[in-house]
RNA sequence: GGUGCCAUAGCUCAGUUGGUAGAGCAACGGACUGAAAAUCCGUGUGUCCCAGGUUCGAAUCCCGGUGGUACCA
């Protein structure tokens, strides 16, 4: 039996109820895997319901939820770092770890043990490539080659950072944290289209009717830019274009339905690319009854 | 009831003097190892309202319907 257990699902599938019906059965708990329930303050709109982890009156352990302020920036490095302090600490404890949550790279960052140095930000650098064009930058880049893994470099701020790690890898060769592989069964929550744009959407009104206006109101009146909550995308980027007057309560609410049903339309491309390379991830049908899914899960995962 | 205008992709619309049609958005597919809920790339999916006519050839011109719309009664 392979000692991680991963949930992963696109929004709506439901992945998070039954990640904790699964800990609760099996005296685990969850890390999660979302990139933006690190925040603190960042609720309503993330769809961090921590009542979500309570079954039958008991509590579920979770952790890497609300970790950091609103407006900070966690990246995939940070993620990789904090899951294994987290990762190697319940298994310390002999409980189970379940990984769950819909951030694809972060969950694959994990599972196949990506490589990352840690490359500080290199300000006199940054200062001397920010005049560039992305066609300069794109070849200063391609002369460092070769570059095993590298971010797209579709846009400039991206490029930078990639001949900022280029650079500081050149520097430092062994630099890379050594975070090995981690086994893992896979449990994928499979919602069909038509469901998935039905919770979407009821489920927005929902957020709407909770206060999530106010949420971003709030965010904004605590010093957190705007710019910084619109990168932060969805809810929180067409939201803050609402409070701010940019756009009306109608093409808001359109607007963040058609961006949040794109969103799952790419979480699902990435999980089926993570097939493609190789994972073997183990579908159940989000309608089933939890019992049903449960059952189903853990024969899965005592083969594994 | 009369007159004008409109009817083309899922939506909003373009389409020249007649040569079987194309934009935006949506949708769909994909990439992606450092803010990934980000960022980026690709794909046109059509009874041109219906039925006749003119023509070698009709989304386009003519006639008659149907539906919508505006004004006049």
């Amino acid at each position: 039996m392979k000692k991680l257990i991963t949930v992963l699902g696109p929004t709506a599938s439901g992945k998070t109820t039954f990640a904790a019906h699964l800990a609760s059965r099996l005296d685990g708990e969850i890390i999660s895997a979302d990139s933006r329930q690190v925040y603190r303050g960042m609720d309503i709109g993330t769809g961090k319901d921590l009542a979500d982890y309570r079954i039958g009156g008991n509590p579920v352990p979770y952790h890497l939820i609300d970790i950091r302020d609103a407006g900070d920036k966690y990246t995939l490095f940070n993620y990789q770092h904090d899951f294994h302090k987290v990762y190697s600490d319940v298994l310390s404890r002999n409980k189970t770890a379940i990984l769950c949550g819909g951030t694809g790279l972060y969950i694959e960052s994990v599972l196949k043990g990506y490589r990352l140095p840690d490359v500080p930000e290199n300000t006199v650098l940054r200062k001397r490539l920010e005049p560039k064009s992305l066609d300069e930058l794109t070849r200063i880049l391609s002369s460092y080659k070769p570059l095993h893994n590298t971010t797209d470099t579709d846009t400039k701020k991206r490029a930078i950072r990639a001949i900022e790690i280029a650079d500081f890898q050149r520097k430092h060769p062994a630099s890379e944290l050594d975070y090995p592989p981690v086994e893992s069964v896979i449990i994928g929550l499979d919602i069909d289209r038509e469901s998935r744009r039905q919770k979407i959407s009821s489920r927005l009104k929902k957020r709407l009717d909770e206060g999530m206006v106010a949420e971003v109101q709030s965010l904004l009146n605590k010093g957190v830019s705007p710019d910084d909550l619109i990168y932060y995308g969805l809810e929180y980027k067409f939201v803050t274009l609402y409070v701010t007057g940019k756009i009306n309560f109608g093409e808001m609410f359109s607007e963040l339905e058609i961006a949040i049903h794109r969103f799952a339309k790419r979480q699902m491309t990435w999980f089926r690319g993570m097939e493609r390379r190789g994972f073997t991830i183990h579908w159940l049908d989000f309608s089933l009854p939890v019992d049903e899914k449960i059952e189903k899960a853990l024969v899965h995962i005592r083969n594994s």
